[in-house]
RNA sequence: GGGAGCUUAGCUCAGCUGGUUCAGAGCGUCUGCCUUACAAGCAGAGGGUCGGGGGUUCGAAUCCCUCAGCUCCCACCA
């Protein structure tokens, strides 16, 4: 028996436990069929938000359900070591107290990291058992573990060896924060205030000067020419090889013309940065410029032209403004507003920089990638993201996949003393291969330097779905030819380029198949005002206050009603409310279950069976409209379809009916009914709502076959729903709202018995009268012939209803009523007829909706004519 | 600059290839009820000319054009 109140903080741990204990997530190959989702990592070192609520809930309720219809259903968790967040947060920790990372050795700082690692990590995932998650936590992975990291390294050999790796200095995004290149997908753009410098440089030999338009007066420095449009009418009478002279710096640098150089723009004169800016660098390389990269790594200005040595990137910029003015060589100065980039990590401004690093030609394993999305064996939910998928990957770029970190996986290449480098999986194959390449035999380990990068994070993650189940370093394993291709893949738009691209290539370059089925993109978090949840705003709750307040169900409730596939969720506390009283009402209605006293002699009543079989129905619509919603990833439409059916058909219609009266016992068979019912609506409910259904399950059907409601079936239509019966019973319902609807009018309270008169006709559904006798609590229902006029009258579709009422009845009201009414169905029937009296119409509707207009009409002249009868009367 | 999408009730949204009174749902609001499962509840009610304009059609929330507003993605002109 449960408690009276329902309290979710009492009930939730304790099945949590109960499924742990009985090792009910856990996943091992067998005969059936794999049902398998891997979890999009979060960051090692994070903490729950509302994103992620969103984010599992839906692979939660996706995997439960796949469990309850029978499918041996994995879900893989793990975290994903995220090198240039956690190197930051640690870099962070230890200048905290006191201690520099340059002061650190790589081993020392890893120590640091590692054990930062072991004290934060993990946390995330303590707490997405709070939220109920049913992970197969003994599959725990972790992105730099040593299976993941063995396979990122032996991917990365592969790749060399098959001439997709390549090592290169290119202009990369540098983030002299971290002091480490970014891929383009790293980097945001912002608008951002700043100014438009006019900076004069003289014309070599004369008196003379151009003016040039730039927002970064401080990459002078690195000017090594200058550069106009050759169809500029104002630089035409420039002599060929004419030179101008860098403002401060003094160095000679040549014009050049090309066609890049936008005529509107600024004065139409553009300085050249071949090392500081991506198109300055494409022109450096066509003219053969010289190169000045004027900056140390942390964005200070170097001692390679002499001048503000030292000086920060963007103190200099101030500085040098002021000595341009007193030189005499600034024009002038204006507002601008431009887009910057910024380290999506470290919030600070990109520095365009030349350097050496390691490259993935990306070409070659988009095709297939592109090929998978566009012909749906990957199918995108919702499939607007196909085209941004699409544009993606027929531009790809190459992808830096070095990083100057050392959290991380160390790149494997190993340089040899006198040059060169080898690429090998370990140190013993790299000394082999380099006394191969060498001719040196006597080179030992100690001779080679292994490079100092790490890998991008993702060149980890992209294995992920593969990677989880060992399928890289074995990869014809018994799990990975059991679970691989994944089925589900849920998760934000923001990574679709970052990690789910990327996830499809690596798994047709590795497995030569899709990593998933279906990509559900949830979309982004917001307040109930809009705005993104983030810390600076402090609008984002902690989930797991909430979960604390409103219980984890009420949470995943809150989540469902918000959420449509790549919609924005608009988050309310109130929703979290909305589904602790779905919970509470799940609750009490199983307490008034469980209070009634059986009576096995009692003979089951026409009521009640015709409750019983009416329910059972409605049951079968139900289930099959929620399997469509499922099928089409309509997630929240589904449970709000079984929210409604629990709330509104089962408590609001079928309990009422079948209800005892007070202290009165029920029969066996419709007890045994409804207990049928209740255990199948928790079936439908455990995926939404894990915690009070199993709460309540284990007291409903003790001597069910399976010891949890999570390993029993989902309920199946085996048989189309009676839809006639329905519909009759819906005409029914209508009879009982008219009922109640007179008494409210008059002011009847609902336990004072009443009397019902029916002028009866085909509409009238005679085999309900028990329900309604009971619902409308009326003492007899009679069948006439004539009407009563002293009586208040309603008409349901055809049939004309009387409830005496004595001196009660006020005869001007109803008949105002009646004739709002004929009105109204006279306006309609006249629409109709507009429509039926219109050749065109009759002639090429197609016949359905002709017939169907037809019908209307029979129905609204039967309505008329009975509305006219009841006027007659008063 | 290029692309995608959105605009339906006070709020959040559903309405698939035009046709069942198609103008809906949930929440909120209003009214009446503490009726012995639940006031975290029950019974009712009101509320929108489907962003504006034009067109196609027998028929448009749905298709086309146009205008306005909003959002996102990509590129990045110094």
């Amino acid at each position: 028996m449960l408690a009276d109140k329902y309290t979710p903080q009492q009930i939730e741990q304790k099945w949590y436990d109960f499924w742990i204990d009985k090792n009910l997530f856990h996943s091992t190959p067998d005969h059936r069929q794999p049902y398998t989702i891997v979890i999009p990592p979060p960051n090692v070192t994070g903490m729950l938000h509302m994103g992620h609520m969103l984010n599992n809930t839906l692979q939660d309720v996706l995997i439960r359900r796949a469990r309850m219809q029978g499918k041996n259903a994995c879900w893989v968790p793990g975290t994903d070591h995220a090198s240039i967040a956690t190197e930051a947060k640690v870099v962070a920790k230890l200048k905290a107290e006191g201690i520099d990372k340059s002061s650190l050795t790589r081993e020392e700082f890893l120590a640091h990291a590692w054990e930062w690692k072991e004290k934060h990590g993990g946390i995330i995932l303590k707490q997405l058992r709070k939220l109920g998650a049913s992970c197969d936590w003994e599959r725990t992975c972790f992105t730099m573990d040593n299976p993941r990291t063995e396979g990122v390294i032996k991917v990365f050999c592969d790749l060399y060896e098959k001439g997709k790796i390549y090592r290169g200095v290119r202009m990369v995004n540098w983030d002299p924060s971290a002091q480490t290149a970014l891929s383009d997908e790293e980097v945001v753009y912002k608008e951002s205030h700043g100014k438009l410098y006019h900076l004069r440089y003289m014309i070599e030999g004369t008196g003379d000067y151009l003016v040039v338009a730039t927002t970064r007066p401080e990459t002078i420095l690195g000017d090594t020419a200058l550069c106009v449009n050759p169809d500029d009418e104002r630089y035409k009478s420039l002599p060929d090889g004419v030179r101008v002279i860098v403002p401060l710096v003094g160095r000679s640098i040549p014009v050049i013309r090309d066609s890049y150089v936008d005529i509107g723009f600024g004065t139409g004169a553009l300085k050249v940065t071949p090392a500081h800016d991506v198109n300055d660098y494409m022109l450096g390389e066509k003219y053969a410029l010289e190169t000045i990269d004027i900056f140390n790594d942390d964005g200070t200005v170097n001692d390679k032209v002499g001048l503000y040595a030292g000086m920060d990137r963007f103190e200099c910029r101030r500085v040098i403004e002021k000595d341009l003015e007193a030189a005499g060589l600034l024009e002038k100065v204006e507002d601008y507003t431009n887009n910057v980039g910024f380290s999506e990590r470290t919030g600070v401004a990109i520095e365009p920089k030349l350097s050496m690093q390691w490259f993935l030609s990306m070409k070659e394993l988009a095709e297939p990638a592109t090929k998978a999305v566009m012909e749906d064996t990957i199918k995108f939910v919702p499939a607007k993201y196909k085209n941004t998928y699409r544009h993606w990957m027929e531009n790809i770029k190459d992808w830096c996949i070095s990083r100057q970190l050392w959290w991380g996986q160390r790149i494997p290449a190993y340089y040899l003393p006198k040059g060169g480098y080898v690429v090998a999986e370990t140190v013993e194959q790299a000394v082999e291969k380099a006394r191969a390449k060498s001719g040196d035999q006597t080179l030992t380990a100690a001779d080679l330097r292994q490079d100092e990068d790490v890998l991008d994070t993702w060149f980890s993650s992209w294995l992920w779905p593969i990677s989880v189940f060992d399928g890289i370093r074995n990869p014809d394993n018994e799990e990975i030819n059991y679970y691989y291709p994944t089925n589900d893949l849920v998760t934000g738009p923001d990574i679709i380029f970052f990690w789910v691209a990327r996830m499809i290539m690596a798994g047709y370059e590795y497995r030569g198949r899709e990593p998933f089925g279906n990509v559900y993109f949830t979309g982004i978090v917001r307040d109930k005002l809009g705005r993104k949840m983030s810390k600076q705003l402090g609008n984002s709750p902690d989930p797991l206050d909430l979960i604390a307040q409103y219980g984890a169900d009420g949470m995943r409730v809150a989540m469902m009603l918000s959420t449509s596939a790549g919609n924005d969720v608009m988050f309310d506390e109130a929703l979290c409310e909305q589904g602790r009283n779905f919970a509470n009402k799940i609750w009490n209605a199983y307490r008034l279950v469980c209070g009634w006293s059986v009576d096995e002699t009692l003979a089951q009543s026409d009521n009640n069976r015709l409750s019983t079989e009416w329910f059972r129905e409605v049951m079968r619509r139900n289930i099959s409209q929620i399997d469509e919603a499922f099928r089409a990833y309509r997630i929240s439409e589904a449970f709000m379809q079984i929210y409604k059916l629990f709330w509104d058909d089962f408590s609001g219609w079928y309990l009422e009916m079948v209800k005892p009266a007070y202290q009165s016992p029920i029969d066996a068979e419709t007890m045994a009914a409804t207990k049928h019912f209740f255990d199948e609506l928790l079936r439908l409910l455990h995926p939404f709502m894990p915690f009070v259904t199993e709460e309540i399950w284990q007291d409903l059907a003790p001597e069910a076959d399976c010891e949890s409601i999570v390993v029993a079936r989902q309920p199946q239509v085996v048989k189309e729903a009676d839809e006639r019966l329905l519909a009759r019973f819906d005409l029914a319902r209508e009879v009982i709202s008219s009922i109640r609807n007179v008494r409210k009018q008059k002011n009847i309270a609902q336990k004072d018995a009443l009397t019902m008169s029916v002028i009866t006709d085909e509409n009238y559904p005679s085999e309900y009268a028990p329900v309604i006798a009971k619902l409308g609590n009326l003492s007899s229902v009679d069948a006439v012939t004539e009407k009563d006029a002293s009586a208040a009258a309603f008409i349901v579709k055809t049939t004309q209803y009387f409830i005496p009422l004595g001196d009660k009845i006020d005869r001007e009201a109803e008949r105002k009523k009646l004739s709002a009414d004929l009105e109204y169905y006279e306006g309609f029937l006249a629409s109709v007829m507009k429509k039926l009296s219109n050749e065109r119409f009759v002639q090429s509707a197609p016949e359905k909706v002709v017939a169907n207009e037809r019908a209307k009409q029979a129905d609204a002249e039967a309505k008329i004519a009975a509305i006219k009868e009841q006027l007659k009367t008063l």
